[in-house]
DNA sequence: GAACAGATGGTTTTT
DNA sequence: CCATCTGTTC
């Protein structure tokens, strides 16, 4: 349709991008390269990847006239999909702007018009998964229900545990306990909860669960395995799905041809961050690969193995590395090797930081593609290059505080100077700049605000020095907090929990509500008695004292009251009357949602469907079905056993500064990143599987334990080389994600050492500030490579 | 400054 | 459960 020097002259207009052959070669072959040519394309960090994406599923639209619906882009996390999602979009549009005023494409011009890019498959693979099989299902089936995690933990208590008392079983038992590694006592809880691991592990790695079973090297083995069972019966009798299920069946129906009518038209694979794909994935996608080939289309995976960090959910970068070999065995096609290794994003310090950190380690460039090229730097706009910036402090309370007022100073009060190069621009991002909170972010291993036993760690500190005035700057960090702990949750739930047990009498005559509940339950009840208290107004013709004062004696004043059955659904909504932040703040709406999704997902499971019975005859059934919802709803909203879900908030506001994990920053980029690289190792005592580990960990050997059994065979590497193998390429994203600025954070005992009374303790080896796997400090000492302010 | 005994406290990441 | 920390002693 379109030529193809147009399509790339359209794109240097709109989009401000100019792609040649002679500057880009990787990223122009990639676009350009036919549509039969199935492509490997290995990507260093900010080598426009995504763009390469986007432009190619966009050349094949415009350039090739391919049906938009046959094309598949798949990548790793929702986050992600939504970003290339959109670009793909985005851009479509305005490259469709271009062509249907270019006279020369008159004849096109209804057929630009008709083109719907909306019709491309995007999605990670467990959306596509769940929205393909729902919509190409038997006529009359239902729709695929997938449970969240809560209720697959409770799932597993309940059939997998309970059921036939395996719980007591002293075997598996045992066996759990030396998966979990050096721990005490483990609940029922936490077994289901290696349970689950091991069930997965066995979706994700393709284990043969018969052999695994009959190996017999642990006599728990068995057990575990009837519970799993047990676990998956319970699935399948409701017609429910866990992620690791939906991807199964999806599998299993692309190759039994049951979804003809979808593999009939697919013709493009696309994938991105391929290095994060388990072999379950593989094989999908070797499946709709084989469908697209027939249909003479072609598969691209893009992937950096030096950013493969999802281990813990089965990925194994060998199928990145080994793609070549591994699908020409599978589908007899070679793909062609695409190397991308320019660095659009950062300044020429952070790209050689990055470069440095990379290669630093001798034992893990056996890991990387062979004979990878280095990162270059290759940013074309005008740069400042800032040294790399370290902050360590003695202690965390201090370098939270320091941390808060630098990033004040970088957003309100006109910048940083960086002393030691006084010709140097400031580092500033505000608003006259046209900069926001926003293009700060803070990276850490964990975005925990508290830690178990009700410590802060840094991101709650920092929230608390960040948002003291002047100059208060809010943080946007929702998966660091528990859910149970935000002002107006507790509001809500101290509400309902007044409404349908007002002395709690039932709370009280339940043994089994753990102590950590109980007491938030109290925090809850008298946050709503404040609540109460403060809000007088009338809605619906009723003070909430008076809403609640008749949910107590049961009267119903109300018609929404006169029902028997009521289901708790209707009481959080009407409650919401007198709560507006969930009525109109946005945050405030995100909370709301994952309430009521909790009580939609409680009832998939409980024996009254998240309903509260009203029976003066039968006041047993009352006090059941209140059991019931505190069982499935409140406890688990207690104890943080629900996550904020990531597609709620997949805006982030402009006048907040993100803090989130390096997992979640994976495939972001911010003008200004600082990465905490220290914060949490006080002592030698702190966890050393987060900073220089001794041994591989809970997830190598559940590695070790089921790989045996699968295709994948047992990794080659040992445990305690993979530890380390993944704690390098966690800092590698991590350091790779800013275009300007990146500041490393610590305490002072990871840089220097530490004392405690007399004794002088060296320095805390971490891998992140420097420290190779057989104990050599390449930074040593007192990180001299940076400038510390 | 070394050596020992008793105390201490501690695992994260996500579809 | 066990590596590391702390207190005490020589």
């Amino acid at each position: 349709m379109i030529q193809f020097p147009d399509f790339m002259t359209a794109v240097q207009g709109t989009l401000d991008r100019t792609i040649t052959p002679d500057a880009n070669r990787g990223q122009y072959d990639a676009i350009e390269s036919a549509l039969d040519r199935s492509l490997f394309i290995v990507a260093g960090p900010g080598s426009g990847k995504t763009m390469v994406m986007a432009l190619r599923v966009l050349k094949l639209v415009y350039v090739d006239g391919i049906d938009p619906s046959t094309i598949l882009v798949t990548t790793f996390t929702k986050k992600a999909a939504a970003e290339l999602r959109s670009r793909i979009l985005g851009w479509g549009d305005r490259l469709r702007g271009v062509f249907v005023e270019n006279p020369v494409y008159a004849n096109y011009w209804e057929i630009l018009h008709s083109i719907d890019l909306n019709q491309i498959v995007t999605g990670t693979l467990d959306s596509i998964s769940e929205n393909i099989l729902q919509e190409y299902r038997e006529p009359g089936n239902p729709a695929p229900v997938i449970i969240e995690e809560f209720i697959a933990n409770a799932m597993m208590v309940r059939y997998g545990l309970l059921d036939g008392g395996r719980f007591r079983n002293e075997d598996l038992k045992s066996y759990l306990q030396d998966l979990n590694g050096p721990w005490p006592r483990l609940n029922t809880g936490g077994m289901a909860e290696i349970l689950i691991e091991i069930k997965d592990r066995v979706f994700h790695d393709q284990v043969d669960i018969d052999a695994f079973c009959a190996s017999g090297a642990d006599s728990g083995i068995g057990v575990a395995c009837d519970a799993i069972q047990a676990y998956l019966e319970a699935l399948e009798e409701r017609l429910l799905y866990d992620y690791a299920k939906i991807e199964q069946v999806f599998y299993q129906k692309l190759v039994q041809q049951d979804l003809a009518e979808f593999t009939s038209k697919i013709r493009f694979v696309l994938v991105d961050e391929y290095q994060d794909t388990n072999l379950l994935q593989e094989q999908i996608y070797f499946a709709l690969a084989s469908y697209a080939l027939q249909n003479q289309g072609s598969i691209t995976v893009v992937g950096d193995d030096d950013q493969s960090i999802y281990r813990f959910r089965g990925a194994t970068v060998d199928l990145f590395t080994h793609f070549p070999a591994r699908i020409e065995d599978a589908l007899g096609i070679r793909p062609e090797l695409i190397t991308l290794s320019k660095n659009y994003r950062s300044t020429q310090n952070i790209v050689e930081f990055v470069k440095q950190f990379v290669i630093l380690d001798e034992t893990f460039q056996e890991v990387r593609v062979a004979d990878k090229p280095a990162i270059e730097h290759a940013r074309e706009e005008m740069e400042v290059n800032y040294p790399i910036l370290g902050m360590f402090r003695d202690d965390i309370d201090t370098l939270a505080q320091d941390l808060a007022s630098f990033i004040k100073d970088v957003v309100h009060n006109g910048g940083v100077q960086i002393s030691q190069s006084s010709a140097m621009d400031a580092i500033r991002v505000d608003a006259d700049r046209g900069g926001s909170p926003a293009d700060v972010c803070v990276l850490c291993s964990s975005p925990q605000e508290v830690k178990n036993n009700g410590e802060q760690r840094l991101p709650g500190l920092l929230r608390d020095y960040l948002q003291d005035p002047p100059h208060s700057i809010n943080v946007f960090n929702p998966r660091g907090q528990n859910l149970g702990d935000i002002p107006d949750v507790q509001v809500l739930c101290g509400l309902m929990l007044t409404c349908i047990d007002p002395d709690h009498a039932i709370e009280d005559g339940m043994r089994t509500i753990p102590g950590e509940a109980r007491n938030k339950f109290a925090t809850w009840r008298a946050a709503a008695q404040t609540h109460i208290r403060q809000h007088t107004e009338r809605h619906g013709g009723m003070t909430l004292a008076e809403f609640v004062r008749s949910w107590h004696k049961r009267t119903p004043r109300d018609a929404f009251l006169a029902k028997r059955e009521l289901p708790l659904l209707d009481l959080a909504y009407k409650l919401i009357t007198w709560i507006s932040p969930m009525q109109h703040d946005v945050e405030g709406l995100v909370y709301l949602e994952v309430i009521t999704r909790t009580i939609t997902q409680s009832a998939v499971f409980a024996s009254f469907g998240s309903e509260i019975i009203f029976d003066a005859k039968n006041p047993e059934l009352e006090e059941k079905s209140i059991q019931d919802a505190m069982r499935g709803i409140f406890i688990p909203l207690a104890t943080g056993a629900i996550d904020v879900n990531e597609d709620l908030l997949e805006t982030i506001p402009s006048d907040r500064i993100p803090v989130m994990s390096i997992h979640q920053a994976k495939g972001l980029e911010y003008p200004l990143v600082i990465v905490d690289v220290g914060s949490d190792f006080k002592d030698r005592k702190s966890p050393a599987f987060k900073r220089f580990p001794s041994k591989g960990g809970k997830t190598c050997d559940m590695e070790d334990e089921l790989r045996a059994f699968s295709s994948l065979q047992l990794p080659r590497r040992s445990g305690f080389d993979r530890a380390f193998d993944d704690l390098r390429r966690l800092y590698f994203v991590a350091f790779s994600r800013p275009h300007d600025v990146l500041l490393l954070i610590g305490l002072n005992s990871v840089k220097d050492g530490y004392y405690t009374r007399s004794r002088i303790h060296k320095t805390i080896p971490n891998v992140a500030t420097g420290w190779d796997r057989h104990g050599t400090w390449n930074w040593g000492d007192g990180l001299p490579n940076i400038i510390h302010i």
